[in-house]
DNA sequence: GAGAATAGGTGTACAGCGTAAGTGTGTCAA
DNA sequence: TTGACACACTTACGCTGTACACCTATTCTC
């Protein structure tokens, strides 16, 4: 952060180089142009510098990429100071958040999909806090809370994915299987119509629904 | 498949080309050295030929990856004749099915996290007239059927991807969560044995277990 | 102040990538 | 025999990540 500060110097009017205006810019990148177009050479041009020059401030791209998860990480969107006490609802208003933020760089499901066990910094778990403790405060048992957590996260991330890949229906064409002959798939062809035009928020809820109210069964049953 | 016979020559002792055996060859390299090692060069090789022959069998290399994940859908396995009439029952039998396919081409999840809207083939679609059957005559609404569907079909790969990515912890390297200052993340901390140490197979029964049984609520409430 | 050490930017080079374009070569029909 | 065609091969171009050497400006030590 500060450590580079060099007290009596002029500064130089150049904003210098730092692995936070990288994965900055590898982030800007990745959201206008995809993640394929996420090169050293483009990086390093888009902070206008050489592409070797980046790597005195990360250790490859790898690193990058790493650097970029977290930046994306780090926009979390926190929940406020929970104002009801429905634990639930507040876990339903995290879960929206994650996705939200998903959808926002729509890249970013690819970059996790490759990304082996990114790094367990302090910083990129606080998410994972914020929703593990809505779902102990729900009444879950602290195992029950983990499967909760990996339950609905794992909802998500696949949501999410098969939401922005375009894995089922896109209203926008709303063309899709025009030569499905109902002998072959009867039950493709009766729901062509609920699977051509979906409405994509509907659906998530649908399915966070069915989780959130499935967990409020379990905390009752206790 | 057979429009390549010439009835009355000797063969020649070489296997002939074809996109299925060039699909097969990327589908095993993907398996067994990662999706980022499947390089035109690398299937070449593999068949034995050089890279640009290839392109006689396959438009260019996103030609060749759709050709793959068909490979893979051809290997969803279907389910035998429905045993019960439990029909969620048989719905929870598809999931592990669909589970266990993209446990066993660890990749396939990358792949589809990068594939924009892949062929909607008939055969391709199968899998998912199965699973639309089933959710169906468990007594949805075409509507529901389709959220449904999407609800599961979203865990199922989420689940996976992070299962696959070892996103969340990896059971044989229980040395997870290390320095988690209990004060900073107080839930990650109190519930780090089960984050550590869980059961990939109960996990997902559990979230499973979740949505079939408000599926099966829903129906009731009918 | 003088010299050494360091940080951080640059230039060149190499192997590997996808693939456009051109060059055989073996098998067929006429 | 001739022409056509299918199909494998060769070469070449611009892209990629990055190892290595080089240069310069700042900072530290004496």
């Amino acid at each position: 952060m500060g450590r580079t500060a060099t007290p009596a110097t002029p500064a130089k009017q150049r904003t210098p180089l730092t692995r936070e205006r990288i994965t900055q810019a590898a982030l800007h990148i990745m959201d206008t142009e995809g993640l394929e177009a996420v090169s050293m050479r483009r990086v390093a041009r888009e902070v206008g510098v050489e592409a070797m020059s980046l790597y005195h401030h990360v250790r490859d791209k790898d690193d990058l990429l790493n650097g970029v998860v977290e930046q994306v990480m780090r926009e979390f969107p926190f929940p406020q100071e929970p104002v009801g006490d429905d634990w639930l609802e507040a876990g339903r208003e995290i879960a929206r958040g994650w996705r939200d933020l998903l959808r926002t760089h729509p890249s970013a499901i690819q970059l996790f999909a490759e990304r082996k066990s990114p790094s367990a910094s302090e910083e990129s778990l606080r998410p994972m806090d914020v929703a593990l403790t809505a779902l102990r405060n729900a009444g879950l048992s602290d195992r029950d809370a983990v499967q909760a957590f990996h339950t609905i996260g794992g909802y998500i991330f696949g949501y999410v994915m098969m939401e922005t890949g375009r894995l089922f229906g896109d209203p926008a064409a709303a063309h899709d299987f025009p030569d499905v002959s109902p002998e072959q798939l009867p039950s493709v062809a009766a729901c062509a119509p609920f699977l051509a035009n979906c409405d994509f928020d509907e659906q998530f809820e649908f399915g966070l629904d069915l989780m959130i109210e499935g967990l409020r069964a379990k905390v009752g049953a206790n």
